[in-house]
DNA sequence: TTTCCTTCTTGTCCAAGACAAATAGGCATA
DNA sequence: TATGCCTATTTGTCTTGGACAAGAAGGAAA
């Protein structure tokens, strides 16, 4: 039965904010970009679970007072680690923090290489500190074993930090920009204008975390490949009509956390459809950490795994030069496709989770 | 009335595409992401308009011919440029193409300057070319009026092309990559580590126009400004808090085109009623051209505002040291506000809705 | 020409339910 | 103890038909 836009004054819980202020009576709409969440799933959750349980303004409309948004987004993450849903909606901010806590305690990122001082200079917004000590990392380093270990490292910390709520996500973002302006500046210093493969990066529409792009594009440049950046956001029409007038023999995806899982896997689905069997497809981030296997679409778990996949292609391409070119790729022994993509998970590449919404 | 998943024969022109292929049966997620439509316009237009027709799956879901999609995907465009849905949604795909055509008769912006071969390049798919005309202009004109000017007009200029078809959405991506990377190269360039005022960049929750933003960057970091850059996508109480944290002087804001005005109003209006009285906040951008004046918020329509603006500012401060910050601060003469602020238009730049939502 | 007011258009949200795909749990087998 | 299969439950996505406010268009008055 179609709702009937009633003022009911059952529903004046709402928060009546004299000043006006929207952040206690948040918008659905709101909430599935700060969560990540359908609206579908969202007001499912609502009567299934009991929990959120939004108040109602003038229209009828759900509004999410604050604290609510943020145990949102605390499930989500650790939705994002492997819980269930049934399990932790309708958790209590303390049961929700508790099992946070019990889930990372300390990782070994967190406390490894330079996280600490990061962090704790991060806490001060003592940014020059901060980029005073990744760039030290990274020239003692150097740019690979600083993105495989130091970078990915500190994404996970940050991002476990701002569960624990050590750090605010308007630092997060501050870190964000920190490490786009170093890698991106490092990478610029590598010049291989006509290395192969020729990759395209990007990520699906609707994602937003590039530093994942940039790590990606870092180790590869590394290699020598070509990378052609389209930046985020690209709809999929745009991939494939980028694949076809750039020639790139590869397309690069990035997945976060925040983003629905199911979309990720359409999304890959219908591009491996769409383009030619010859374009290999990589896909990484931690979006897609326990994605079913899918035929033509190689999973990247590790960074490390981009050196010796690009010596690979490259390998392939010298043989499928001397004719037989599908034969050759096609018999590509399927085993090779390594399987043991539980790390990573909620800590991949760009788990940082700074831009979209928390 | 809940439906009813019946499998009535009625909607048996399901396309039984035997290669079991998405393209002739795409789902309603899939149009959501290849047009930026939400599924609840899509589904209303088809009640209104009588389309799209989708077919109907097994399961009594839509499925889209792969002809409709192209067809909502004119529709977008048209829709962008200003059209409406009852005018447009409906016609035939030549009847879409015949609109397109008759709109966006070359414009000024688009044959001045170096745009015309940097058009030529991106059409080309040329980036190497591209970057090597945009770097030669940076060289020739300096920072400041490489920006004021060719950024802005080429931001015109890459639109507009879009909307003739010269250049396709990814051509787009592929533009903004390159600005992007050559205004963060220049930015990096100059120090100004202490500088006055102190800005924090950002933009408001919604907004992926990142162009602006470093377009403004770049002009404060040459006024000798400190800039704290935020990214995109900052929630409200996070700008709020930052504030607070880094000590700044001054809150930059970038609105694009895209993004409905009354909510860039509001938001400029909650976020003044926050901060404290001597915070400024200066915004930009074509999303708020034609905004109603409001207290304590400067709209800067010019990128060659800020040069002055600056420097009234650290007058004021100056002043302020000595006591009646506020008095002084107050009397700047409003009539400073131009109100040709019709370039700039969206930073053209991702215009195209390469993104979300429509 | 500009400003105000009314009417139409159009996007967003709602409720309640249907259902498939994913997952967990039990049980038998190697 | 591990592994595979099968059933029961969980959970996300999609459905219909309608309500409604913000925005645009069109017309009248200044």
């Amino acid at each position: 039965m179609p709702r009937v836009r009633d003022m009911d004054a059952e529903y004046s819980q709402n928060p009546t904010d004299q000043s006006g202020s929207p952040c206690d009576a948040v918008p659905i709409t709101e909430i599935e970009r700060a969560t990540g969440l359908t609206r579908d799933v969202v007001r499912k959750w609502e009567s299934r679970y009991g929990f959120p349980r939004p108040a109602r303004d003038e229209d009828g409309d759900r509004v999410y007072p604050s604290d609510q948004v943020v145990r949102l987004q605390l499930i989500r993450r650790l939705l994002g680690a492997g819980m269930r849903p049934g399990k932790i909606v309708g958790l209590n901010q303390a049961g929700l923090e508790l099992l946070i806590d019990q889930m990372a305690p300390a990782s070994a990122a967190a406390s490894s290489g330079c996280s600490q001082p990061v962090l704790a200079a991060l806490a001060r917004q003592d940014m020059s500190l901060v980029m005073q000590t990744l760039r030290g990392q990274l020239n003692r380093q150097g740019l690979s074993q600083f993105v495989r270990e130091t970078v990915s490292g500190l994404n996970i910390a940050v991002g476990e930090a701002w569960l624990r709520r050590d750090i605010r996500v308007f630092e997060e973002h501050l870190y964000s920009e920190a490490v786009r302006d170093i890698l991106q500046d490092a990478i610029r210093t590598i010049s291989a204008p006509s290395g192969s493969p020729r990759v395209l990066l990007s990520t699906d529409p609707g994602e937003l975390h590039t530093i994942g792009l940039l790590m990606a594009d870092a180790m590869l440049s590394l290699e020598g490949c070509h990378c052609v950046r389209l930046g985020p956001q690209t709809p999929l029409p745009e991939i494939v009509a980028a694949v076809a007038a750039c020639r790139v023999d590869v397309v690069g995806l990035s997945f976060s956390i925040a983003h629905p899982m199911r979309e990720a896997a359409q999304f890959l689905n219908d591009l491996r459809h769409r383009l030619d069997p010859s374009v290999e497809i990589w896909a990484g981030g931690a979006g897609i950490s326990r994605l079913p296997r899918m035929k033509g679409v190689r999973i990247i778990t590790d960074l490390g795994e981009i050196g010796p996949r690009v010596n690979a292609w490259n390998a392939h391409a010298a043989i499928a030069d001397q004719g037989d070119h599908w034969a050759v790729r096609q018999t590509e022994p399927e085993s090779s496709r390594i399987c043991h993509m539980d790390r990573v998970r909620a800590g991949g590449a760009c788990s940082a989770g700074g831009e979209n919404g928390p």
